[in-house]
DNA sequence: TGACGCTGAGTTTTT
DNA sequence: CTCAGCGTCA
């Protein structure tokens, strides 16, 4: 605690009441959260399996554990929830799986596996296709808004409503039958149980005495449901938030949440973080002054005591090639000169499509760089392939994962039989593993088929008994061994190394699996692999995949995956109207959010931040005349160095006036 | 089953 | 322009 200013010391010792922390960029919003948890085990004596610390990510959730046990060291942290919203949903239904109807072991379908039950279902309707996306998101809107199908059904007035509120239906029908829940039903399904059943929700306020929520910003209508009915009328609750950062409206989020909590708790304690410890002065006066353009229900100004720090430069480039290629001689200058190392610069833009370019000329002028984002682990096929197996394993109900493997590595059975066995298992109102089971079958299909479709399912009770006899391990790596996956890998990769590699990564997934079910074990002897299973859909191994590979480069991302993070030398390209803001965020008056990811990628920056934009710019093949974000007219003019403007930049850059000048002369003294 | 060619979209993305 | 996804044909 001596580590804290009086602020940040204020709201970890403030807990006779529900308190709300507005945490600045850089304020330290993370040591107050975990401060706070051991201040409530140690000086409060509440125990530690009575509080529980939610977060949005996997890697905040992994971060605030090990700075929590840390913090805790020696002491009994047992029990101790710190998980993201998702995995305490999950441990919810889990528990209460038997009120709720579910058969322990049930499945999670993730984005793509939503997409593709909707596709197949739009299909069997003789339905367009092409707006699949569009009827995801939009069932998906209605859950995190906890509008059920029948409610969806009566509202729906536009066309595309009226289709997704029928594929809805049909959606929850089917899920239920796979004994599976996607990732809105992960929060949703709990909410709903809690509404209905006092108990149960008497039963996990009991558990959970004390709750910290972090990004409370990014939260949606359901998440919001889960905080206030868990913390019920105690007001034991801790939340940590910054309207500025929120962007994610366009996902569900809803920052009016932060000022929802001063109606539902009147009793509401405001305490706000502004000393920033990461940012020069100069570098917060221009995210202030740019912020101050948004509307604020909580004022607030962001200092520090980093000094001033250089002008924030701003490069005009004749095209995006010139951009880029100026970005990339800007690094290796920096990294030359100043011998900055690599990996303490990012360069931030709005969409991964910028990306693209520069990925061309950082290589050729042989700057190292690591991209973040792109096709996650568990989108990849043969991880996707084998977490099938996995939930086949676990939840036999899975048709979808069940038809996702039945037929690979090849086992001779094709469409033809699936869909014999689909229109069985349908009129019999049975999944396709147990359809597989019955005597009746033979009446439908080759008796051929059915042994090849029996010899699987048989295969796979036999590896599930391995499992609960044995090391489950042991017999998942058996059930690889005998299908030879490796085999099947190699044969379908384009090339020697793409097999390696996809090889290494059912290797990492196997890995994981073992940590998570002895880490499960640790808490819970009892736990068995299918909660390791389940918990492992959730578990995003990309960025640990990342830490292991602490190699020294720069840092390549969008806005969007730069919050939370810091660099000392920060490059923002693409500010540009249509660009930042984006195009469609104009069309939409929703210029707001886009304001903040700029006041985001602003706020990344240590030391020195260095802004770039095109004047004309390839779009679609055609050469396209660019305007300068109205951004830029939004930071401090004297606070800006302007390159490339020619005339113009000059009368810009004189604007700075005597004081910069004279501290640039200082510092070369 | 695989190769080829047409069509259309083209922000942000975690769980 | 570029690339993914789909359909057609051998």
């Amino acid at each position: 605690m001596k580590h804290l200013n009086a602020r940040q010391r204020d709201a970890v010792k403030y807990i006779n009441g529900p308190l709300l922390v507005l945490a600045g960029a850089g304020s330290g919003k993370t040591s107050v959260i975990t401060q706070k948890i051991a201040y409530l085990v140690n000086e409060c004596g509440i125990r530690p399996a009575n509080i529980a610390a939610v977060t949005f990510t996997n890697k905040a959730s992994r971060e605030m554990k090990e700075r929590v046990s840390s913090l805790l060291e020696g002491q009994p942290s047992r029990g101790l929830t710190v998980a993201t919203f998702h995995n305490l949903g999950m441990t919810i239904i889990r528990r209460e799986h038997k009120l709720l109807g579910f058969k322990p072991g049930f499945s999670i379908f993730d984005a793509q596996d939503s997409k593709a039950l909707l596709r197949d279902l739009m299909l069997h309707n003789n339905e367009e296709t092409d707006q699949v996306d569009a009827v995801q998101h939009q069932i998906s809107n209605w859950k995190n808004d906890m509008v059920d199908p029948d409610t969806a059904l009566s509202r729906a007035q536009l066309p595309l409503e009226i289709l997704a509120a029928r594929a809805y239906e049909a959606y929850e029908t089917h899920l239920r039958a796979y004994n599976a829940v996607d990732f809105d039903d992960l929060i949703l399904i709990p909410v709903r149980l809690f509404a209905s059943q006092p108990d149960a929700l008497e039963r996990w306020q009991n558990r959970l005495r004390y709750l910290l929520v972090d990004e409370y910003q990014d939260t949606n209508l359901s998440q919001y449901r889960l905080v206030k009915q868990l913390v019920g009328t105690r007001g034991a609750l801790t939340v940590v938030g910054d309207d500025d950062q929120s962007i994610y409206a366009w996902r569900g989020a809803r920052p009016e949440n932060l000022a929802q909590l001063q109606q539902d708790f009147p009793s509401l304690k405001v305490i706000k973080l502004e000393q920033n410890y990461r940012s020069t002065s100069r570098i917060l006066k221009a995210a202030n002054t740019l912020i101050a353009n948004n509307p604020h229900v909580f004022e607030k100004q962001l200092w520090s005591e980093m000094g001033m720090g250089d002008p924030i430069r701003v490069l005009h480039n004749a095209n995006e090639e010139a951009e880029c290629e100026r970005i990339a001689m800007e690094i290796l200058d920096l990294h030359l000169r100043n011998t900055v190392a690599f990996r303490d610069m990012a360069i931030l833009y709005r969409g991964n499509f910028q990306a693209r370019l520069l990925e061309i000329k950082l290589q050729q002028y042989q700057v190292p760089y690591k991209l973040s984002g792109g096709t996650s682990f568990f989108a990849r096929t043969e991880i996707k392939d084998l977490m099938s197996y996995l939930k086949v394993l676990i939840n036999p109900d899975d048709d979808n994962a069940f038809l996702r493997i039945i037929n690979l590595p090849r086992r001779e059975i094709g469409p033809s039989t699936l869909q014999k066995l689909g229109s069985y298992a349908l009129e019999r109102q049975i999944s396709m593993f147990d359809a597989c089971g019955e005597l009746g079958l033979e009446q439908v299909m080759p008796a051929n088929a059915v042994q090849r479709l029996r010899r699987f399912c048989q295969w796979m009770q036999h590896i599930l008994k391995q499992c609960y006899e044995h090391d489950p391990i042991e017999a998942i790596t058996e059930m690889m061994r005998d299908m030879d996956y490796e085999g099947w890998i190699a044969e379908n990769s384009t090339s020697d190394a793409m097999a390696e590699k996809r090889i290494q990564n059912v290797g990492f997934l196997l890995d994981s699996l073992r940590s998570t079910l002895e880490r499960l074990q640790e808490d819970d002897p009892d736990a068995g692999i299918e909660e390791a299973i389940t918990r492992l859909v959730l578990l995003d191994m990309l960025d640990r995949q990342e830490e292991e590979d602490d190699s020294n480069r720069v840092q390549l991302m969008t806005l969007h995956a730069s919050k939370g993070l810091e660099f000392p030398y920060v490059f923002l390209m693409g500010m540009e109207e249509e660009l930042l803001p984006h195009r469609n965020s104009i069309e939409s008056d929703n210029i707001e959010e886009e304001r903040r990811l700029a006041y985001v990628g602003i706020t990344r920056a240590k030391r020195a931040l260095t802004i770039t934009l095109a004047k004309q710019r390839k779009q679609y093949g055609e050469k396209v005349d660019c305007v300068p974000s109205r951004f830029l007219d939004e930071l401090p003019p004297e606070d800006l160095e302007v390159e490339g403007l020619g005339e113009r930049c000059q009368v810009a850059n004189q604007r700075r006036g005597n004081a910069t000048l004279n501290s640039l002369k200082n510092m070369f003294d």
